[in-house]
DNA sequence: TATTATTTGTGAATATCTTCACAAAAATCT
DNA sequence: AGATTTTTGTGAAGATATTCACAAATAATA
């Protein structure tokens, strides 16, 4: 999926995991639960239960990305909340584009499944001749051979590609081929993108799959 | 997401990690397209290179779920595919129930998202008085107060959450209580089960956050 | 048949991730 | 003010995951 070890020297110099990374938007997730009950101070292990995760774990976290508390007062909801937005950098919005008008895409939009994330969707695009697409969309649909231009024009740096199949593989190709830098695909297949493209794939049968197999081998877990 | 260190042993008494197994259905993908090709034989490097990983990773899975190869000559893909299959259990299909019947749970169904995973797709739920789903699906559609007799009746063990917020832990807490014990959910917020069940959450918007913090700092990255 | 080239299988080394455990800080109590 | 309690911050230990590196096996070649 992502390349592999890589590590981060923005912070101290200090190795920051893949894993913490992921946890930081949970956490964040988390703390905008915890505003809208009036919490505004919580100790680590109010944000581990409420993730499943370990004080410890949290307090490692912390101490990697140089987030402070204080002692027998605990962190505030609202520097913690400002502070992971500066990490993930996302306190600026970026530009992205959705690949792939059909069911799919449309429930991405209609189901507001990235909102949350922030990026701005500014169109969308797909094979020319599609019927009807547009009435569904709040967003402008371009054919697929306008990409290039419109991505350069309008400094996308995302693509969201709600397609399966060879038909994600030619947005993907075409999404690189416009210079986007990051991709979240929902394509059940594996893509091929060069190393200088973020590739995300999530395969929802394979996250099935592992379910399964959890259940299955549920017995033996062992606890903790 | 899941519960955390856990180890099986049914194999030799060897440690198996979790992401060996989430790997080994990369692993069949991966074979089923080699398959198309006529490929029926394969070294472990022209299956690393396939998925972005390496050739000692390759070889290690194998060894760690006794898959064996011959030197020079390689692995074969019919064996190792019915390999992987004993080893996540579903050469028997599972039967699963989808909770939402949005533009979300359609999408699933119409583009044939879950294909490939070993379930057999029972009935749709949703809230009564919904309009006009039946006809967008092949599936019955029932109202959620029917689930737990369904799931009863019918020896359901999966479910499929297409639903965000409120809803979806709803869904999920009529799943928990008709006796499911693997989950699919969807939703953007952290659902709330006990321990009995398994819940993946595909949360698009975080996965989509990663994929900017890691386009972010690519240059961060260090390459192997 | 002996030599060469290639590929597996795996123990050891390395890298990454999580938990432990405790000193230090600071609020609260007596 | 001093003792007590609670919670942070973090080095060290432990757990998990990946890569290295090389002996052993064996097909192909001479």
């Amino acid at each position: 999926m992502y390349n592999y070890s890589w590590y981060c020297e923005r912070w101290c110099n200090m190795k920051i995991g893949k894993k913490a990374v992921t946890r930081l938007s949970r956490y964040r997730d988390a703390l905008m639960t915890f505003k809208t009950y009036g919490v505004d101070r919580f100790f680590s292990w109010d944000l581990a239960s409420a993730l499943g995760l370990t004080a410890a774990q949290v307090r490692k976290d912390f101490s990697v990305f140089n987030v402070e508390g204080k002692k027998k007062v605990g962190y505030s909801v609202d520097l913690l909340m400002v502070r992971i937005g500066e990490i993930l950098g996302n306190n600026k919005t970026q530009n992205a584009v959705l690949c792939g008008t059909g069911l799919l895409g449309k429930a991405i939009i209609e189901e507001g499944l990235l909102s949350g994330a922030h990026v701005h969707l500014v169109a969308a695009f797909d094979d020319p001749g599609k019927k009807n697409v547009k009435s569904a969309f709040n967003l402008p649909v371009h054919p697929l051979d306008n990409l290039t231009d419109f991505v350069r024009n309008n400094k996308i740096t995302i693509g969201i590609i709600a397609a399966t199949g060879a038909k994600a593989q030619r947005f993907l190709d075409h999404l690189v081929l416009a210079g986007v830098t990051g991709v979240l695909s929902l394509s059940r297949s594996e893509l091929k993108a060069p190393r200088s493209c973020v590739v995300a794939t999530v395969n929802l049968a394979r996250e099935l799959e592992n379910v399964m197999y959890f259940v299955n081998n549920q017995q033996k877990k062992v606890p903790k």
